[in-house]
DNA sequence: ACCCCCCTTTGTGTATACATGGGCAGAGTA
DNA sequence: TACTCTGCCCATGTATACACAAAGGGGGGT
């Protein structure tokens, strides 16, 4: 087998458990029980707490008002309010950014970055991975040139739900040709943005990064819009309850 | 006080050590021991373990890096961007409340507890305690007419930190009769917020939440340009690293 | 026939013993 | 003196046994 597997029983558990919540194979609403657990993973019930404790420090468990945990079910709406809230986060990042100054050395990160995209564009044959990578690369380092701790970690807990990460959806297979027509657009909202700080415009910046977020919203409802087809091949909507 | 020791161990161990954390007993950066806190609370490791998990979750620990847990540190910085973080969602919250419309039921309870809030200015002496419990509710309140649970969540999330609810330094001794004076303003500011929202003014009620919030963001100030005379009497301060 | 009580089942809470692994100190050597 | 290697120690990881509380079902009483 492959012997890849991490140090403890815990964070195994842990990554086949995120796995199934994400993939859909345990709806939202699904109450798990450790010894169930425990027995189908052959370990003890201690670990398991362990991985359902962190699971729930995730927002993908609740914990039952009389002790266990349940599956947290997410529905469209929940998916585009939490998209929402990503853009106001980014968005606030942006203009704390911009009237707060950046660094110049960090200002040069995100200037190398988007170079970094733009070659991305100038390949004949369209890497998505590269792409997402550095996407992702892109919004961590907007969040941040805020230089504010407390919002960087809000900005990765949201950003760590599947369906709400800028990146969310360019992994899905389905409907790739399509979207990358849409992703010149988001580099020149990039560019955008980063002129925005550097200018020390921080409306400006704050409503770039919203609306870029609405981009991340629009996809979502194109997926769901086509009903099963495109939506089988959507990983990250795996999640939805309905 | 009546002594309401709740059931478990584990529950009694994560008041105590929520206490303890909020009032700097446990400073910011100080490493947690399970064997050292068992020992030290006569209970044994494991429900010791489930309290700090959920301290995890509550966002006062960190995990250590190779397993074990640190006291999170909060410097002046933090609690700022905290109680500006708290604005932009409240903000949001009114913004959609005010797009998406909110249904007649709870504009009323809306305007039922704003008529509450004015009753108190109306006796001699202000019942400090009253207020502080009737604002929570007006800004719980607000939350939920964004009839968004995702952002209800997270404004529940970063209000649950001391400094940052919005009754924070409501409760504290030593400025009261300064600190009066400006809640006649801040009432006027709820009542805008609501008229706002009513109106379906989204950007005039983000505005107004945002600059509400401001408020406390110069409570804190003035509180910690004063040393230490008013900073001990301020109980949500206690945490702060420096 | 209905209701109440008891007993069993099931799931989490807790204690404890043992495993494991990383870091540090002390000794031995170049 | 500096460096490294070894072994101990401490903190967390894991398994397991037992405790306890809640829910459900069956049996007996009225």
């Amino acid at each position: 087998m492959p012997e890849e597997k991490t140090a403890t029983h815990a964070q195994r558990a842990l990554i086949s458990l995120r796995k199934r919540i994400l993939g859909g194979e345990l709806p939202g609403g699904t109450r798990l029980f450790e010894v169930a657990l425990a027995e189908e993973l052959g370990i003890s019930r201690t670990p398991v707490r362990a991985a359902l404790s962190r699971l729930a420090e995730e927002a993908l468990l609740d914990r039952a008002p009389g002790g266990g945990f349940v599956v947290r079910s997410f529905a469209v709406a929940d998916v585009v309010d939490t998209i929402e809230l990503r853009g106001v986060l980014e968005g606030t990042a942006a203009r704390l950014a911009a009237e707060r100054g950046v660094p110049k050395a960090m200002m040069d990160v995100a200037h190398d970055l988007l170079r970094q995209i733009d070659s991305i564009f100038q390949r004949e044959a369209f890497d998505m991975e590269s792409y997402s990578a550095l996407n992702a690369t892109f919004h961590r380092h907007l969040a941040e040139m805020s230089q504010s701790d407390v919002l960087c970690r809000e900005i990765e807990r949201i950003t760590a739900l599947p369906f709400a990460s800028p990146s969310a959806f360019l992994d899905d297979q389905s409907h790739q040709a399509a979207l990358v027509r849409t992703l010149a657009s988001a580099q020149d909202q990039h560019r955008a943005i980063i002129d925005a700080i550097a200018n020390r415009e921080g409306f400006r910046a704050e409503s770039l990064a919203r609306e870029h977020a609405r981009a991340a919203r629009r996809n979502v409802e194109f997926l769901l819009s086509h009903e099963a087809a495109l939506r089988e091949g959507a990983a990250s909507l795996a999640i939805l309850s309905v």
